[in-house]
RNA sequence: GCCCCCAUCGACUAGAGGCCUAGGUCACCACUCUUUCAAGGUGGUAGCGCCGGUUCGAUUCCGGCUGGGGGCGCCA
């Protein structure tokens, strides 16, 4: 049975780097039918801070990378947290100190690099007198628990790199339990994941080094140690590691900023995965269904916000205009509609969702297409049909006008034959007319087809808005 | 300083010795469609880091160099 976890630290928002993290070990657990856990490494209390845990978890909702188990509370299933295992990690420790692979150590920071010249800590502690630990404890240190490097090479055997080497030397002793009795997130880690039956640990290259501590700990403590896949990293565009200089970085920025869920799922899943047919878009059962660790890039990739853009324009393409103006209400909220006006309109705003949805890129962009069909009030930024003229575009308009009054079945082919006999009496071009009547009636150069836009303001709003915006241009005018 | 990983268009990648005149996608450019903005269609610019080997033949295998990333915390 395959068993895998996503165990991020509460110290900020979910960042992309782990949202693909996640997603990677979600996939692969979905794949082979296993389990998908949940563990928040929480240990550094300094840092840690459960409203970061709150939103990484709404934010892995979001992202539909649903975990498969948790501690039993009785509820639904909540996250593993390892502060509430201390006992666990203390009684693993304890062992460990009384079979003599680990050992209590008094140095302050200042005496360790004052000893070392380079690398890290010198062993010290392991073996001082009982003497001098007296002299410790009576100056009132607190002693961590630093794990007895055992002299021998270490293999990393890893699905995605191969067989890696580590040197007998290359690492230190190391703290396990820090002076406050709470463990390392080297030792957490090993601890939980042969406790969680962990088989696979599915993580970022960043951990790659640290893999030969936690499997000498694993075969301290008699464990055989899961695979390892270590992930290449997301980098920003300067090909540094993604951070908050490279402008939107979390999981909740995009999502803020009216990014699909399924959109961020397809495109985290192709940084560093790739189907071998050049497919691009997949559905999630798709990538569950396709995915491997095999597969995946050994080098690092950088996060292009501009193919997310292009992958989450695709997304909106696909989905309804039901479902689009649904999903646009936050948005639209927050470009500063209010609610009751929004359902007023909405069966208005999907009308328009439907002309326009292909041109929308993000969630974002609803708002700008759809507010001249909620709102009365048009600011007509006359410069923009500076190139038709504004005293000619008024004529056009006012001579037409007696036109679309006389409309009976105000539907755009009905207007449509109208408009376009007016263009052909007067020798006008369409687009002389098309242009400024939808300018008028909108005051935006862009937008649906001009007889759709129409019919859905309907008569009374169109002759209004246009006898409006003559009454402005010919003010301008004087 | 020591250790580890990586290396194909600007970006994501395909390529697992001859199929490569290096393929796809994003971005970019051009053309096209068009009542606008888009979308779409067509085409284009652009890449195997360098030096040595191995081989009849290297993008592909090996070594070195260079470059990039990561680790060496009482952070995770």
């Amino acid at each position: 049975m395959v068993r895998v976890r996503f165990a991020p630290s509460p110290t900020g928002y979910l960042h992309i780097g782990n949202a693909r993290t996640a997603l990677f070990n979600y996939l692969f657990a979905r794949k082979n039918n296993g389990v998908f856990v949940l563990r928040i490494e929480n240990t550094d209390v300094e840092r840690s801070n459960s409203r970061f845990e709150e939103s990484i978890i709404e934010d892995l909702k979001w992202l539909g990378l649903s975990w498969d188990e948790g501690p039993d509370t009785g509820g639904p299933y909540q996250p593993y947290r390892q502060m509430d295992r201390l006992n666990l990690y203390r009684e693993y420790a304890n062992r460990l100190l009384s079979e003599g692979k680990a050992y209590r150590c008094w140095c302050t920071r200042e005496e360790i690099e004052k000893r070392a010249k380079t690398g890290g800590y010198d062993n010290y502690c392991r073996n001082i007198s009982d003497a001098q630990i007296s002299k410790f404890q009576s100056e009132g240190r607190k002693p961590v628990l630093r794990f007895k490097v055992p002299e021998k090479e270490v293999i990393v055997k890893d699905i995605i790199r191969g067989t890696i080497r580590f040197e007998a030397d290359s690492i230190n002793d190391f703290v396990i339990m820090k002076s406050n009795e709470i463990p390392t997130f080297h030792f957490a880690v090993v601890i939980d994941d042969f406790e969680m039956k962990i088989t696979h640990v599915i993580r970022g290259e960043d951990h790659l080094s640290n893999t030969p501590k936690h499997i000498l700990i694993f075969e301290a403590l008699g464990q055989t140690p899961p695979q390892f896949a270590h992930m290449s990293m997301t980098l920003g565009p300067d090909r540094t590691r993604l951070s908050k200089r490279h402008g939107a970085t979390s999981v909740r920025q995009y999502r803020e900023s009216g990014f699909l869920s399924n959109a961020m799922f397809n495109y985290l899943a192709l940084l560093g995965w790739s189907s071998k047919d050049n497919q691009e878009i997949f559905s999630k059962q798709q990538l569950i269904q396709e995915f491997s660790l095999e597969a995946c890039n050994k080098s690092n990739a950088i996060f292009d916000p501009a193919k997310l853009l292009w992958m989450n324009s695709q997304y909106m393409k696909m989905k309804s205009a039901k479902e689009i103006t649904e999903l646009s209400i936050p948005f639209l909220e927050k470009a500063g509609y209010e609610k009751s006006n929004i359902e007023r309109h909405r069966q208005i705003i999907e009308k328009i969702v439907e002309l326009e949805k292909e041109k929308f890129r993000i969630l974002e962009d609803v708002p700008e297409r759809v507010a001249p069909y909620i709102t009365e009030d048009i600011d007509w930024n006359l410069q923009l049909l500076q190139k038709f003229g504004i005293p000619e575009t008024s004529k056009i308009l006012s001579e037409i006008l007696p036109e679309i009054k006389k409309i009976e079945q105000f539907e755009r082919s009905a207007i449509e034959n109208i408009i376009r006999k007016f263009c052909k009496e007067k020798n006008l071009k369409t687009g002389e007319v098309f242009h400024p009547l939808r300018f008028a009636l909108t005051g935006m150069t862009k937008g649906p087809g001009l007889f759709e836009l129409m019919e859905i303001l309907g008569r009374d709003v169109s002759v209004r808005r246009i006898e409006k915006f003559l009454k402005k241009s010919m003010k301008d005018d004087n």
